[in-house]
DNA sequence: CTGTTAGCGCATTCAG
DNA sequence: CTGAATGCGCTAACAG
């Protein structure tokens, strides 16, 4: 950052505006002058000044991405389909990590807020629907936020993400039309948007094919390999369903590994199926079915959706549902 | 980003310099007017102006993070501790991912310069090393840098990574007196720096125990699960060497899959281990055998480094090398 | 078409 | 201990 445009102005022999026009490729510039501008950019090696530029401008053109739990794949693959995004539009993405837990929500926002970002991409953290604070604070100021692939209950505000009640009734209903009857559902806290939507779709599909369930077909677990192995040792392998639903790949891993060591037949004396595609989803000694969330037009129409609430379009907080992908594989039966 | 230093002045009857001093926790103010201060402040609900503040420090207290590939979870990890430890120094991170391409890795970067980072921490991009020169550009303007998990050899500079060629040596040292002899490895590009050190390593044991061994005892591919697939069905099944050690944990899961398709009994027919402790490789049909790369440590360390070279300390280029670590499971026999 | 001027919000002299 | 003045690098009026 050592030259600046003064020193390009000099060089070409022409005012700090001039060549401000120039780099920001306005028009009303000579040619001749502009030609003798870029030559100093070039001989100089100037570069602009963002920090600058940002200060004067009031915008940083930089949005904040915030992910709940980078070491999930899922959110990894959700990273990557935003960084795409933003490289398509020229945007800067700036990363923060919540690890779930709102107070790093909190003090990252805080920072996101004082750095200046145009509006914030945000994955709620789990468990954070009490303190909403900081989210009145982003609206207060005029920083336009939208949740991706959840959202929090206790606030109207845009979402992009998959439609989990739709999804969750149509793999529920594969599952029946396969002949499974006893089906289980593996979730988190049933009070997060995102659960409650996967199990009203379970709950539609039961009911549409006049199927019996009780309270206790839901499972509520933290969603991860260990709490996978550990439902399954407690409550699976005595409750023994035909079919489980588990809420996410891993804990899907984790229930279909212990019942491999129990040699209970996948699927024949238990299907087994998830939300999330991961990668090795497919290469697991018994592939898994699942519902694949389509990350890359979320990230898409959020990031269309932020930028029009950036540029001042007003209107009502939407709440984009993206279909799922029912995707068959080898841990549930064929229909036939 | 309404109200500014000025209304805060005001408002506590004083003027921005002393609530600049006030902000910044100096010295030198009267207890009386502190708290003054800091009652306007909070009455406004004021917060600084990190771009403003940026410009006139002409630094911003920000790292850059450029990440190779983040859809591995291993990258996923580093990111995570990476966050860690800049949360526990008070810094900013922000993310770049070069997907691999040199051409991003240049552009981000370049972006970066122009945002002004304090300083750069790099997974270089994979085949990156024919052209340098946005490295030698940063040097240039005085703006440190280090690799991490790998360099460019092209360069002398900072990196901090697994000592991999003792680790790969006591990989394969562990297979040779678990009784194997054919060993195979499957690679990268052996031009590569991360490579070379593994199959030194490799070399290293094989002559120490007497090995013979010929040039295809290494497989070069691109390292992903569809390529241990296909070099399992190409190759391995071919050449059927008791052990193979890949390179990472996605080609150790495709290779796995097509022996387990092939009723080839891991570890008795063949051993299969790698480098990289996924998650999930714990809890895979047969649990990997592996060299886990510390990233907690190799982020606090980097991290550590980059400080240091941003805050003046010069001095010879390091090359940090940290002990892998290694973890025995069933995808190998057991050492007796 | 071009140059001069005046800030963006803040931190830092340096008098008082 | 405090406040007025200066400028970080850039852009946006507005004259010329």
């Amino acid at each position: 950052m050592r030259c600046t445009i003064k020193d390009v102005a000099k060089l070409a022999a022409t005012s700090t505006a001039t060549v401000s026009l120039v780099l920001n490729n306005r028009p009303g510039v000579n040619e001749n002058t502009r030609k003798r501008v870029m030559e100093a950019v070039k001989k100089l090696n100037y570069r602009p000044n963002q920090t600058a530029r940002n200060l004067i401008r009031q915008r940083t053109n930089t949005i904040g991405l915030i992910v709940s739990d980078i070491l999930n794949p899922y959110y990894g693959e959700l990273a990557y389909n935003m960084q795409k995004e933003m490289n398509r539009r020229n945007i800067n993405l700036t990363l923060g990590i919540s690890n779930n837990k709102v107070a790093n929500e909190k003090q990252i926002i805080e920072s996101m807020i004082q750095r200046g970002v145009d509006g914030i991409l945000l994955v709620p953290a789990r468990n954070g629907e009490k303190d909403l604070q900081h989210l009145y604070e982003l609206r207060e100021l005029g920083i336009p936020f939208v949740f991706i692939t959840n959202r929090y209950k206790g606030i109207e505000a845009d979402t992009v993400m998959t439609d989990l009640e739709q999804a969750s009734y149509e793999l529920t209903s594969y599952l029946i039309k396969t002949g499974e009857k006893k089906i289980v559902m593996v979730v988190e806290n049933q009070s997060l948007f995102h659960v409650e939507q996967r199990i009203a779709g379970y709950y539609r599909a039961l009911k549409e094919y006049g199927l019996h369930w009780s309270e206790d077909s839901i499972i509520e677990v933290e969603a991860n390999i260990e709490n996978g192995v550990s439902v399954t040792q407690n409550v699976l392998l005595k409750k023994k369903p035909d079919a489980v639903i588990a809420i996410n790949a891993f804990t899907a891993m984790g229930i279909m590994k212990v019942l491999r060591e129990n040699h209970i037949a996948i699927p024949e004396d238990m299907a087994v199926s998830c939300f999330d595609d991961l990668e090795y989803a497919s290469i697991l000694y018994t592939p898994l079915t699942v519902v694949r969330q389509p990350l890359d037009q979320i990230c898409r129409e959020a990031v269309d959706l932020l930028e029009k609430r950036i540029h001042g379009e007003e209107g009502e907080k939407k709440l984009e549902l993206i279909p799922g992908e029912l995707i068959i594989r080898n841990s549930t039966k064929i229909l036939k």
